[in-house]
DNA sequence: GCAATTTATTTTATACTTAAAATAATATGG
DNA sequence: CCATATTATTTTAAGTATAAAATAAATTGC
């Protein structure tokens, strides 16, 4: 008698929550849950095809709406990370030929980093793919269900700005 | 004349996407930024109040669902990480003191790793305060923003896995 | 002008994470 | 039984990430 094989309704973050859970902790193992499927994804994706990573193609994307370069800071904000963690990135990009620094003139201790043509070139190449894996992967919903997605996302994130657990605005009584 | 401190609109993840990208890609952005404040607001918050780190709060609180314990596989499919990151993560744990790892009497390559007393002790500090601070931070949705939020993305996740970029299911025609 | 502060970046130490290879034990099919 | 395949875990090497300290340059307030 052999056992048969239920289909596994996915042992996935959301396994740690139990129905009368909160909807609020729910609602975020769900968020996670998303966004990592999606992220490793995207991340396999990019080293199969791409011999890349995601890190790498996320800081190629930032500099390439920025012509005029960024500095380490701004990547470091945009990208939501350390700064230490773009230092190692920007060095690594550096060595492929990817990304250069150019000191800045009015300030010695900062510097932009921009694309090479090398850089440019291979991100050109990378985007359109990329954006094909994100639209095969939100093939399952209707635009509607997407804009909706989109503006319920907005006020969360304006929420979880607003009441951050860290931002102590303790000087106002 | 002091410049006006303009309440500056975040510069994030989001600002690698323009009005003419495609909604898909907007959307995946949108959501990689909420996933990434809140983890970082977590993680922030966990290090200060508790000396402790994300994972390693991930792993007890998927013990604490499991009495009996779980395998490394079972912890790595439920975390959504490699085997290789829950065998260093075990490690540390079992060093703290907070869970301990028990062979398996059928099957001697496995074992069952579970919370120890001072694990679930530990857990059971935690966990309120961690609600709470999830609570707070979704504190600017309504009951029926975050039902709607829940469900759309239950849609998404189900698009992700039925239309996985690695998943090769190119035996059937 | 200059001390004190702030800002930009790098360095350091440690932790986390992955993919791939290695190890070891179990299951399977003759 | 025994060769083969599969499964569970660990190890390895490289990369990613953080927080905190260090360095260095710019700004500010006298």
């Amino acid at each position: 008698m052999s056992e048969v094989r239920q289909p596994v309704p996915a042992n996935d973050r959301e396994t740690a929550a139990n129905r009368d859970d909160k909807l609020e902790l729910r609602l975020w193992l769900r968020l996670l849950t998303c966004s990592s499927l999606i992220e490793q994804n995207v991340r396999g994706a990019l080293r199969l095809q791409f011999d890349t990573t995601l890190p790498r193609f996320d800081l190629l994307a930032q500099l390439d709406r920025a012509p005029d370069g960024l500095t380490m800071s701004e990547l470091s904000a945009r990208m939501m990370v350390s700064n230490g963690n773009i230092t190692g990135l920007a060095d690594r990009l550096v060595e492929e030929g990817l990304v250069k620094r150019t000191p800045s003139q009015r300030d010695r201790r900062s510097s932009h980093i921009s694309l090479t043509p090398a850089g440019k070139k291979a991100f050109d190449t990378m985007t359109p793919v990329h954006e094909g894996w994100i639209d095969r992967m939100m093939g399952g919903l209707s635009r509607q269900d997407m804009q909706q997605l989109f503006q319920l996302l907005g006020k969360l994130k304006q929420s979880v700005h607003q009441n951050a657990v860290e931002a102590d605005q303790g000087d106002k009584p």
